[in-house]
DNA sequence: TATTGTTATACTCTATAACTATA
DNA sequence: TATAGTTATAGAGTATAACAATA
């Protein structure tokens, strides 16, 4: 999706420092930023054997001790089938336990296990302190409004979508 | 990886507008705020039976008329044998055409067609519209300094990406 | 009837490796 | 030797549909 700027070897006139009109779109430097962030997220979480969704899963489950798996697909806004080889993941690592839920024996009640909550210390230490680094030239007061935008822009947008389903569904009436 | 709110229908005591410790990170924000104007962009470009990435090749084959397949897959940051399906789709639909190279016979020279520059003036117009649309709030100074961040951030994390295959590369000698 | 966890399936995206024809 | 395009393949990520057990 991003149109960098270094020319591949041996390209002589080559479409390189190259302005698109891509550049002009939130959603494309949202992307290219978020790229170089993950980038970096991945290396880190490397360390722990953790992809970025196992990592999410096991600080929700962390932080809300005894959840559904229902719950915990919602809050990762993931499917219910694709928790389940999450689940089976951190469960084989002895990360996290499934027990039987008190009063619906549907359900597991998610808990993480001593070995899963220092794991997920250890990451989340790591991962705050990447960020640290990436941003140490960014002020308090510069994070707390780019942070208050992206908010907004996520708020926005969902509004945005809200509206073109409605649009769509009086069209089809 | 977004810790939504609205909990899950008939959960009574669910994990509804918790907060986690992932919305200190700015990967997560990136990333929900991605996601929220990407699934606007989706819908934009469903209309053209437009995909994001063959949204932005067929821009990138408009704004650089000739070039290669390799340096489209340059420009796009995918591997080459990932560039072959999309050029692939874009020739059949007649959106592009792929004419030899003059002076290189292993390589072909991508050109868009009138119905391709048209079909690509539609999307980036409709597009545009849509994030205007979802950024209405936001006045020109505003976006400048976000733009101007994101650009900053994407640049510090490269930086830092490199920095750290550095140590790892002096840890492995 | 609806929900929970599960399985199967499929499509996209991404990454790697090997092949051919050219340079 | 190296590069351009191609093919095959495999791993993630994501989405839908159906099933059994339970509510």
């Amino acid at each position: 999706m991003t149109v960098e700027t270094e020319a591949p070897a041996g390209t002589e006139d080559a479409i390189a420092a190259e302005a698109t009109a891509l550049d002009m779109f939130l959603g494309y430097n949202l992307k290219r930023t978020f790229n170089a962030i993950h980038a970096n997220l991945a290396v880190t979480l490397r360390q722990f054997d953790l992809r970025m969704v196992t990592y999410s899963a096991l600080t929700v489950i962390v932080e809300n001790e005894g959840l559904r798996q229902a719950e915990l697909a919602a809050a990762l806004k993931i499917d219910r089938g694709n928790a389940v080889a999450i689940v089976d993941e951190l469960e084989q690592r002895k990360l996290i336990t499934r027990d039987r839920h008190p009063d619906d024996r549907r359900s597991y009640a998610l808990r993480v296990s001593e070995e899963g909550r220092k794991l997920c210390r250890r990451a989340l230490k790591a991962d705050r302190e990447c960020e640290a680094r990436i941003l140490s030239g960014f002020d308090a007061e510069r994070l707390h409004k780019l942070f208050a935008d992206l908010k907004e822009i996520e708020k926005a947008a969902f509004e945005e979508l809200d509206k073109r389903s409605q649009r769509q569904d009086t069209k089809v009436f």
